[in-house]
DNA sequence: GTCTATAGCTGGATAGAC
DNA sequence: GTCTATCCAGCTATAGAC
């Protein structure tokens, strides 16, 4: 990620303190570009504009546009993970639990459109995740779709767990891409896919119910 | 769409015949491009290459850059219509209709990539569809819909039919977005997402059988 | 309608001075 | 760690000869 020419750790507490700033202020004005501008619209030149320093300075911090991107990407998943454990956490049912990822999903989406558009949609020309990126966001991936499998046992349905999981996903997904790419202004509960969360906790309910 | 300075009808038919030709092989062309390397990898100069002209002489048919994808996304929605219409055209019982609904857009989208890049998640960051081809997308959707919303009548439900349709939109959306990031040379039926269909069909008719 | 030539821009990235 | 200077690449688009 960063680059460490003069090694990792004989800075001193003050320089190391500064470094993790810029770093920090680089990954912040990328997140701004791209949301924006749109995710493919992050360049050296322009975070370089935005930062008052020169694009060549940029490569002291990371080793190319591709590495921030990685950088970027690896930081969304692991604020995704942190979300959505949080944001389903005081769930009860398991119409709860449906309607909280949900909920999670969409408004993540609505708060971190840029996160969003490069981990889950990843419209960037060059850009491929490293392994170690890939590693992150199979892990947080994993966790995710244990939790969502796990409300199996609560549901009456003859699904393969992983089934029951990529369904979820799917229905999940596919109400957040058409909010984002129509109505992204529109916080959930509104507009045509924003509103639709009740109507489909009412079909999974007459579908799933038990008894 | 084209650059028509010599005005439209006083060609003889041999001339007109020659570049309704070129159109259409630069339109190929680009689908080709935007196909093998992504649809914001268009540009005049690999189109020039592609097609053994130069550049310049591109602009003898169309104003510009956007106005090419303009086109083709015209196309795209033109071509998604009739192979709508066609597909689901046998459907009897309101099942058949769904699954057919479902099965179309993902092979649509399997068939025609490029198309469903460019119509159905636009990534391309300066390009925005001009009103005349907004106006034929609109009426193309309005008249998917429209077959989807006559459905309502068929099914158990409460929905209203704007709901119903953007329910059933959202659910084909989800898991054709997410064969084509994640398996997009698996045909239908293939994959974790191609290989859902029935999964949803039976939560469909569990949740809105008649009687 | 086609070409050559070219303007003008934006971008990634490196060398090397300080 | 910052800068200036620079290279090289790609692109859109136009002017103007043929």
């Amino acid at each position: 990620m960063t680059t460490n020419k003069p090694t990792l750790e004989d800075m001193s507490p003050r320089r190391r303190r500064n470094r993790e700033r810029t770093i920090q202020a680089i990954l912040d004005t990328s997140r701004v570009i791209m949301r924006e501008n749109g995710v493919g619209a992050l360049s050296m030149q322009e975070l370089a504009r935005r930062l008052d320093m020169q694009a060549p300075s940029l490569y002291n911090y990371f080793s190319g546009l591709m590495d921030i991107y990685d950088a970027v990407f690896r930081l969304g998943y692991t604020l995704w993970g942190e979300y959505f454990k949080e944001y389903i956490q005081d769930a009860q049912t398991w119409q709860d639990k449906v309607r909280l990822a949900l909920e999670a999903y969409l408004t993540f989406a609505l708060s971190n459109p840029e996160l969003y558009q490069l981990c889950f949609e990843r419209p960037v020309p060059g850009f491929v995740p490293s392994e170690e990126s890939l590693q992150v966001s199979f892990g947080i991936l994993h966790d995710v779709y244990e939790r969502i499998g796990k409300l199996k046992k609560d549901i009456d349905t003859d699904l393969p767990t992983e089934q029951l999981a990529d369904l979820l996903l799917a229905i999940t997904h596919g109400i957040t891409a058409l909010h984002m790419a129509n109505e992204p202004h529109l916080p959930l509960g509104q507009g045509r896919f924003g509103a639709l969360f009740p109507a489909v906790l009412s079909l999974l309910e007459r579908a799933w119910s038990k008894g």
